[in-house]
DNA sequence: GCGAAGCAAGATAACGTTGTCTATACTGTT
DNA sequence: AACAGTATAGACAACGTTATCTTGCTTCGC
């Protein structure tokens, strides 16, 4: 007999064998009590049972390899603590962060799963995840989509989020998103201003920009803080925006250093921009920070990976995912509202930024050292 | 009033006018009809309906808004094709293009998702996973957590396994694990092979070679195949096991030059290890690929991101994916048994690998092309 | 020693579906 | 015109739980 003919016959005896999971039914009669009795012992209920009946259930229970069924404990009726997660793309590592951590926090905190949806940066593919999560009765949605084209099909995302919240599921969002749910993100405007502020107060005056796409909601309350902070101060500045990714962060920095070729500091809409402009910028022989100063925004893995390690801002996506999940969860339905929550940011001090030393008439006053946390 | 306060208004309304979901029996009583009438016409079976009623139900439910309750339909009776899939590390490029290629083929082929579980390389969670998907019900599980520590806690591994075969969950693997499910995998050997000959054949006598923990299965696999046919051709080569990162790969890259300074070709056992020694030799200004070549293995985005890009191994775990979700999903459970499938892999040509000259006298025969795919 | 009170175990009704079984009306045939 | 045969609608049980209600028994106070 080959090993192959073994391996055959035995997933042969397991599919004949087949047997259906035991019920709480089969395990009270097995031990001899009744459903209500089995299930008070396995429910672990406070209702109290005599010790000998609870042990008889116990070693039935485990006889037979009873598993309780979430599928009829969820029809019945309570929460199970069931939450979708809507990404806007697995593989962007920003994303990816909000995935793990929500999942991660799902398990050990709550004991349960999120089912975490790849909406792959399709609005109409994140509604009709939204309308699957409904017919499973999820407890609870947290929006992570926001992040790019936000606004198309935006009157038929808001028909379904009202829908949901009307039969009582708990929604929330890790982005501004134009919807009547709790926000749980950091203060886009205050990043702005916090990036801006560091640019000028190490000295740039000549400074290069490559946001991503301007109908982003959140780009765009990042430019607008960002840009009014820096017309206030003696600066030069040039904008772009591109998408929000290494192959057009490498282009834009091209186009940048074309147009403008004295600016001595590339701010960056994403660590992924940052990381194709320092490698374009790498590449053309241009000392980093030596030369052009590079920022990037959310110290993702590719903040890490890029060399010189990119100074970056900590947006605590993980943190934001956690407080929506937590909300979500701990729902007493007489608590629906919350306002939502600002999460604070953090400049996080890589390689890739220098200080650079401007006439003292061009440099603003540094009364007290410059705020890293807002 | 201001805008906030109008805010909490409106969630206040919602909350209270909260309606539970109409049910199938609010529409068929709405309709006018019966409940069986009401769900012939709403699950689209095949049972004749009138016309005119059909219609009355039509209209009654979409005037309730009614959305089948997947959790009742599901406790009744046949599977609704949800999957769960486990994955190693989803933060983790190699993991994540499994999950995407698997939720969204779920999504896209069988109108469903799949439920990505993050086992973050513990084999414990990998286990408490599986048991959770059980109480679900799952219809299916995939197993892409393989490729690293996968024999601590084996036998609970395959206990869990056992469990869910014989209650009828179909289990499926992406990776060779030593347990009794169908494999749908690259084959090692084979890659393993393709790799050695590729490098022996562009005319490489000195390798370096930086494989992950040999304790993975695969890598075991890839390492055996790979060093057999080294061992055939006249050529020097040396070995090391380490993390499957890029910080490992650049102190990996680093001890390889101290100890085996003449070595001409660097064969990585991921993507992640080859960017970080590529990124470690080129910071120490050595040319890639003049001076040495670097290979990776997986055709992540890390190969793509790197520079110059990687010449590496596609593995189709995507392709993988798919075929594994396809034969969970195309369940009759008259056919639970598959041997499994082997996905074809291939070299993907980039620009860190050179051909390098050598006196003939060291090189092998090279008789035919070399086959690029296996 | 008897009624009230308390306590633990069992019976039962949902939860929202769907498959099967039954009942009814209508068609067609001799 | 009566009967078989075929449509189509409705009734109903079941999926596996849990919460509530009922029941039977013990115990306590007077």
């Amino acid at each position: 007999m080959t090993a192959s003919a073994m391996k055959w016959t035995t997933l042969q005896v397991a599919r004949d064998k087949r047997a259906k999971n035991p019920t709480l039914n089969d395990v009270a009669q097995s031990a001899g009590v009744s459903l209500a009795t089995a299930a008070r012992v396995l429910r672990k209920s406070n209702y109290p049972v005599d010790e000998t009946l609870k042990n008889k259930v116990e070693a039935a229970a485990k006889l037979l390899g009873y598993v309780p069924n979430m599928v009829a404990r969820r029809l019945r009726g309570g929460k199970q603590g069931v939450v979708g997660l809507i990404v806007g793309d697995m593989m962007d590592a920003h994303y990816g962060i909000i995935a793990e951590a929500v999942t991660e926090r799902a398990e050990s905190a709550h004991g349960n799963f999120a089912i975490v949806c790849n909406m792959q940066r399709d609005p109409l593919l994140e509604i009709k995840y939204l309308h699957r999560l409904l017919e499973y009765r999820v407890d609870g949605i947290i929006l992570a989509g926001g992040g790019f084209d936000q606004w198309t099909h935006h009157q038929a995302l808001t028909e379904a989020i009202e829908e949901l919240k009307r039969t009582g599921t708990a929604v929330a969002s890790l982005m501004p998103r134009g919807l009547e749910v709790p926000v749980f993100s950091a203060d886009n405007e205050a990043i702005g201003i916090t990036i801006a502020k560091f640019i000028v107060e190490n000295g740039h005056s000549k400074i290069g920009i490559l946001l991503g796409p301007a109908r982003n909601e959140m780009t765009k309350l990042r430019m607008q803080a960002m840009t009014s902070h820096l017309s206030g101060c003696a600066v030069d500045y040039a904008i772009a925006n591109i998408d929000s990714t290494a192959e057009a962060g490498a282009i834009g920095a091209a186009e940048m250093l074309a147009r403008n070729p004295d600016f001595s500091a590339l701010i960056c809409g994403s660590d992924a921009i940052a990381f194709g402009a320092a490698n374009y910028l790498r590449a053309e022989g241009i000392d980093i920070p030596g030369r052009i100063s590079v920022m990037g925004l959310g110290n993702t893995r590719l903040a890490t990976l890029c060399s010189p390690r990119l100074t970056t801002v900590e947006m605590n996506f993980a943190q934001a995912g956690n407080a929506a999940l937590d909300f979500i969860l701990s729902q007493d339905p007489a608590s629906m509202q919350s306002p939502g929550e600002i999460i604070p940011h953090s400049l996080v001090i890589g390689d890739s930024f220098a200080r650079i030393e401007t006439p003292a008439a061009l440099r603003p006053e540094l009364a007290e050292p410059s705020r890293l946390t807002d």
